[in-house]
DNA sequence: GTTAGCACTCTCACGAATAGAGTGCTAACA
DNA sequence: TGTTAGCACTCTATTCGTGAGAGTGCTAAC
């Protein structure tokens, strides 16, 4: 495929960016009157069958204007992300005002996103995979009752009722609370094996089947996040789009959403298929999810350090705004990097 | 306005069952051909024609059939709650196998509900109001981070990081955490006011700020809470009824669901409104918030115990399936109701 | 290489025509 | 008096055709 000439690259760029602002079909007239080319639209007329050729542009019928075929919108996007490199967006920390709870940021985050760019979004938590135990506490609660408090690396906190029998002394709770710390701290929770478990219940002696109550406690509450939790916001701004909002596709779209499992694919897809910047953007069937083939998907991971990473995602119509939305992910790419890897108490 | 006489009930029962399953206006041929009246098409025309004068029914357009009114739901609703008292539903206690956060309750249940009916369903948590400290724990997680847990009647646990400018050593732990305990034990929420706080930063002396901190604690988890937790599900089965499914429409309704706002409305709207059932019927107009006056909203209030109470609510097209939805709601109300109330223990 | 002009194509919006469904009314019947 | 058959009437939804508008491709001239 021949390299697109400077001519035909700017031609190509005002029909996408006026598509992307009008979701109509773009004719050779408008081109020739609102860019500063200089040609007839004959002229433009010839380079953009030309472009059509080539596979950048597509005309819904014959007598339409034309529109950015997928390879026309990556040719754009490419393009873009290598030379835009704009201010920063409105999104301010105003957000992070000592919100210690993570899922209070996501949500803010996910919601403020769709706000500002008028499309669907979504994140994920970071998967709790390889995380650290940092500190481990436990109470009685009531006669019957003790809590399990677990504390991992990124400050996440787990709580965990365990039933009881009969209260414990106060004597024997210190005792097994020195001990699951001294065992269990600094392990990540992949490193707590049949090893040190069968140690630590030797040690535990007639409370051996507390410790297995709380190492349920801790195996439950990281199974409970690895199936994903996923915060989205702004679904029904699928109903803007025209092209997205008949019965069928907002359906289906909105179903994906709701259903979090498609997402899920989502995040796996872009988890493994790292880039230099951490962005990427899939347009129509590049998506790993099929459901979203009319769609664009843009995605940004984030870090909580210690290789615990999270997934930002937008998916909106192939015309969206992506020199916007690239811009907002990445500012907010660094942010999230910042607040989750820095001990809070700065 | 007259008594319905039984012939007329019949007929308007006809009406609605045919016109809850099809969703098309029904003729009078219909009604003469599927009832055991045994009564021609014409005579049913002048039955319905005075259902209609009453306000019953009515006629979409001149040469329609004729679809129930809201005030021929209402009679409907109202006759077959009365008169119905149908087997338990399918909803079995499978749902109910050890979860014992309630927030995973809660949303297994709206799923579950959403599935069972087809509709779009929503729960809330019970709200907090009133709930009374049980325990307070404070721990050493780092040199600068202090872990709060707090537990509540009802076993919700709230955690909060409190951050300090150097490690507290352990026999002031100890004392923090009794003079806590003994302050704050068995007091509502309310019930912790200026003078508990005065005594309780008297008796903790030096560390007065941290006892301030955790109180801020407890009031910022209580009042996260108080924003009001709404779990939906099946957003999207709106789009199976195609009176709901215009564009339109449907964005307005998905968007009061993702908002969560105007649900909130609804549930203290039903709060306010208590009743013999516990389950009301909005219909139309009748429903409080005004998104929703082209469908029927059900709801239920289910206990927690001491005053709290939660909401449970479908949202769908007028002709929903008041008799499975009611019977639906029945049920899980009281499986909620003793799931909560219960301790936990058994 | 660029442009003007023109015939051609396709979509969309509009209106007319038609089929179908259902009613209301009248007259006959039990 | 209540029920029924029959028929004219009304309204909707669908189909078809038409015309305007937008945009193209091609040719010929600059």
């Amino acid at each position: 495929m021949h390299e697109l000439d400077e001519r035909k690259t700017k031609i190509l760029n005002a029909i996408i960016r006026n598509y992307l602002e009008t979701g109509e079909p773009v004719g050779s007239r408008t081109i020739s009157k609102y860019s500063d080319l200089n040609l007839s639209s004959a002229t433009i007329r010839n380079e953009m069958s030309d472009l059509e050729e080539m596979g950048y542009i597509i005309q819904p019928h014959t007598s339409a204007g034309r529109i950015p075929s997928d390879l026309g919108y990556r040719f754009y996007v490419d393009n873009l992300i290598a030379q835009k490199d704009k201010e920063v967006t409105e999104i301010k920390e105003f957000m992070i005002e000592r919100t210690e709870k993570m899922e209070q940021v996501l949500k803010q985050v996910v919601k403020l996103l769709a706000n500002n760019t008028n499309y669907a979004t979504m994140i994920t938590a970071p998967s709790y995979h390889r995380n650290k135990v940092k500190f481990i506490q436990l109470s009685q609660v009531d006669e019957k009752q003790i809590l399990a408090v677990i504390v991992t690396e990124g400050n996440i906190v787990k709580n965990k009722m365990i039933p009881v029998e009969e209260p414990l002394d106060n004597e024997t709770m210190l005792k097994l609370n020195i001990l699951l710390n001294t065992s269990l701290n600094g392990l990540s929770l992949e490193e707590i094996n049949l090893v040190t478990i069968a140690r630590l219940k030797e040690q535990a002696g007639i409370h051996s089947n507390i410790i297995s109550d709380v190492l349920d406690a801790v195996a439950a509450s990281i199974q409970e996040d690895e199936d994903l939790q996923i915060y989205t916001s702004g679904a029904t701004n699928i109903f803007k789009y025209p092209e997205l909002s008949d019965s069928q596709k907002a359906s289906e779209l909105i179903s994906a959403f709701e259903e979090k499992q498609q997402l899920a694919s989502l995040v796996n897809q872009t988890l493994s298929g790292e880039e230099e910047t951490g962005i990427q953007v899939y347009i129509g069937d590049e998506s790993p999810v099929a459901t979203m083939k009319d769609c664009s998907v843009v995605t940004a991971t984030y870090e909580l350090g210690e290789g615990m990473h999270g997934t930002i995602g937008i998916i909106g119509p192939k015309r969206m705004d992506y020199e916007n939305v690239v811009d907002n992910l990445k500012t907010l790419k660094v942010q999230l990097d910042n607040i989750f890897k820095k001990p809070k108490g700065d």
